[in-house]
DNA sequence: GTCATATTTGCCATATTTTGCTGTAATTGA
DNA sequence: TCAATTACAGCAAAATATGGCAAATATGAC
């Protein structure tokens, strides 16, 4: 691998999740921190983004980030990001919330797989611009900036045209009687047409957001069709959802 | 083998895959890696990719960071921008369309200055998320590949329904007497819809594409208002549009 | 055809760059 | 404060770059 596809690969994680662990890119390029260290200083004495104790952050980065700490917790969101594509068949048309399970999720779509993919979300868009297979389709409206996607009436109108054979939709809380919730009013709104714009939903969702409730509602869980978290099949977090009609993975 | 034959391959190569490894394209061609490093070296002198240590990579191979692409183009594309920023006023609704030039402009974008910005850009949507004071509104619809705009009808749809105070066109090709003129069909279509969504059309523009010819036509020079260039305001190279009306800077 | 000349190519010896590793210092979080 | 992680400098091995050289090939004039 070149030095300059590596910078690459760092400076678009780097636009992506506005941060990197240095030890994370260390491991998804299988070189040692300390070439990743000297990249990083490289990008970080040419301007291209910040370098920080532990890894690097955007230039423009604005401290908030809605997760807390550990935007990262990229072994579980790269587990049900696999089970999640093999649910994807050649040539359907996907849906693709935002968030960074979704994110994983576009990275791994199969290079050889031919699909039509919409998303309102501008990292997920990005990261499939490399992927010459995939049709991709932005849903364009205003663009709110804690969540890199796009909001408002114009993109629920434009989701209002259209109906596609799968959607995975993002979960920031999931709960087995109230369905699922979201902390951010345009953002409900924004899921509730994507729901609707659906002829399956899929939900990937890291176990420490089951059980976890916000402010508004999105939907019940009878709207879910799928419910993949990385957890194994008899673990005592998903008996509550065991009832229900919705598959699991 | 020809050593035009082996040019012709290096470069497909790097067409495709955006980077060739010195050592792959010896081990296919069946010749030393030695003459393939010389090719490399030739192509690289006549601008027709950027060789790096263990190899080559394609010229616009970061697409995103303008630091990398050809510095004196850089320093224009700098200055028109600088000059650009100065015909925005607070509070306005300005349309950027692709290209590196609007790119720098977006960067540019005075932190204070409360402005709203429309962009079928996925570039510059992301440099403009950095920039608190810019409401983001992204042109949706299909993207493509090469130019990271989006294009096609939803797109176009979605520029019929609004009016904006400037927008920035930037230009592939413009002419004295065909006016503004572009390769690609569907970019042609949506900068013919930008145009008529602009009270205003500014395009910014170095002076190596003035004079130059491209297969469509966009609009003729009358559509223009303004144009920015690098050059002084007594350049012989302008002389053509001086007596038209629009306005030089 | 022959000879002289120029180009191309592979090989070699010698720099230079890159990379991982080591030991030590600095930073972080509890 | 301590313990753990991360940073940094220096080193050595591997990979790559560079310039010189000679053999092979092509070119062109006679």
């Amino acid at each position: 691998m070149l030095k300059e596809e590596r910078h690459q690969f760092i400076l678009n994680e780097v636009r992506i999740h506005n941060r990197v662990l240095l030890t994370d890119i260390a491991d998804l390029l299988k070189v040692s921190v300390d070439t990743v260290r000297r990249d990083i200083k490289e990008l970080h004495n040419t301007d291209q983004l910040k370098k920080v104790h532990g890894g690097a952050i955007s230039l423009g980065f604005n401290t908030y980030s809605p997760v807390g700490k550990k935007v990262y917790s990229l072994e579980k969101k790269s587990q049900i990001a696999e089970k999640a594509i093999t649910l994807i068949k050649e040539g359907q048309v996907i849906l693709l919330s935002g968030g960074t399970t979704n994110l994983e999720l576009a990275r791994r779509l199969p290079s050889k797989m031919k699909l039509t993919c919409f998303t309102p979300s501008l990292p997920i868009a990005v990261q499939l611009l490399t992927k010459s297979n995939v049709e991709v389709i932005f849903i364009g409206g205003r663009l709110s900036k804690d969540s890199q996607i796009t909001v408002g009436g114009s993109a629920i109108n434009m989701l209002s045209e259209i109906k596609v054979d799968i959607c995975f939709l993002g979960t920031n809380s999931i709960h087995p009687v109230q369905g699922l919730t979201e902390f951010d009013w345009e953002i409900v709104q924004m899921k509730k047409a994507m729901i609707h714009s659906s002829r399956k939903v899929v939900s990937p969702c890291i176990s420490e957001k089951i059980g976890s409730l916000q402010r508004y509602k999105i939907c019940g869980t009878e709207d879910v069709d799928v419910l993949i978290t990385e957890l194994e099949p008899w673990d005592i977090k998903l008996d509550a959802f065991k009832t229900m009609n919705l598959q699991l993975l």
